[in-house]
DNA sequence: ATCCCGAATTGGTCTGACCAAGAACTTGGA
DNA sequence: TCCAAGTTCTTGGTCAGACCAATTCGGGAT
């Protein structure tokens, strides 16, 4: 089984198969490869949960394209796990984070600027509706990432930012002063537009501790009301 | 297939399984949860690839226990589909590592110091062995994560060390100056013992900047008497 | 009590088959 | 001639049953 990943992976590294192209079939790869067509799925499927790969039924099993990314779930398996503490999400944030801020002020392309000002302009339109706020924020923090200009930064934030959505699409409910946080993603947007890397750092660690307080006492009152805080405490 | 993962990840989050455990076998699994063997495999392979489980023949699959860490792979298969660059990896490593030393200067715990004086020590032990103070020298990054106390920043540096080891161990020939190198991880050691953020960040900054610049010299050496660089280079 | 061997359990692989979702080709009509 | 609808083929997803090798564990011999 390790011998179908090797032999995938040959097939990246050779050029042979690029971004966005299709492999052979399963039975074709079984064929060329010398074993059953279990034992190919079986490997397939090892790069399909990083999501290296993605498989569509009826089409064929193709290779990721777009900005790399990658798989989302093993960080929030391992939040499962080991009980990540909201803390210990927010300091992984603040150390990966404002660094990417920084660079994403000094290379942010004009596009990307361009991104980064509709997904604040979203926020300000969804202070009404906490969840597509929040889709909205996790997605100006991806597009910071990808202004970085550093792909494996972007996929670092990709990941947190993924494992951080998935913990709080459960508890964000009717949160309040989303418009001091909607304020605080345009603060780091004009530092960032402004070319000013230090500034940028300063807004997104400034925005990353506010958030976290607000979240902290978000959970207490619903400690207070009789609500259990949703899987964020230590195990 | 999607159904097995959940499944199991509701036996992780209520705590029926923890790590260290095994789980049920296959056919257990799949009678209990209504589906044939090889859906349950896919569902444990995907598991299996982001190392949250780990199979033994005959023995069973348990959960992963010890200090949170993802699959190491995906990083590296994402270096071979996009080519990242040498000068990306020492960027996001100082991103990330920078303010990893910083926390790891306020919290190791002092196991964790006698760890980090061990590796410096065997670095030094190692000066003749280009790739036996390769496997040292990513163990004191590891070592630092961990003493971060974040387990998220741990399982980060860990992600980024391996794919770092994959691509240098193919390239660390005989290297020169591995003396400063060690010295250059004793001074962050130090100033980590000295609860000095500061100076350990400091320290790993210099560090990580001279590494990459020592790097680029040492490549563009081998450039010139005719072997190509390997891997690194964009697509 | 200790050691060794065999039976049972378990993950890994194989064969062969069927299903549903896409894709591609054919065919009919306009 | 061109387009649209329907059929056929390909492809991934699932299932069933079986065998193998590694491991575990218990029973029997020493």
């Amino acid at each position: 089984m390790d011998g179908v990943v090797a032999y995938i992976r040959r097939l990246i590294e050779r050029g042979e198969i690029r971004a966005g192209h299709r492999l052979p079939a399963e039975r074709e790869l079984a064929r060329r490869i010398g074993v059953s067509r279990p034992t190919v799925r079986a490997g397939l499927q090892t790069l399909v949960a990083m999501q290296i790969l993605h498989a569509r039924p009826g089409a064929g099993t193709f290779v990721a394209d777009g900005p790399p990314r990658f798989g989302t779930e093993p960080l929030s398996f391992l939040a499962a796990l080991h009980g990540f503490t909201r803390d210990e999400m927010f300091e992984a944030r603040r150390a990966l984070e404002v660094s990417v801020a920084g660079l994403a002020a000094e290379r942010a392309r004009p596009e990307q600027l361009a991104g980064l000002a509709d997904e604040v302009t979203s926020m300000f339109a969804s202070l009404q509706d906490p969840q597509t706020f929040l889709i909205h924020d996790i997605r100006f923090h991806r597009a910071v990432g990808a202004a970085s200009g550093n792909p494996i930064l972007a996929s670092l934030v990709e990941m947190v930012a993924a494992m951080f959505y998935e913990q709080r699409r459960k508890t964000a409910g009717r949160a309040h002063d989303l418009t001091s946080t909607a304020a605080a993603h345009r603060k780091i947007y004009q530092a960032i537009r402004a070319r000013d890397g230090a500034r940028a750092q300063a807004a997104m660690n400034e925005h990353l501790l506010a958030a976290q307080q607000e979240q902290a006492s978000e959970e207490l009152r619903l400690v207070k009301i009789g609500a259990p805080p949703l899987g964020t405490q230590k195990g």
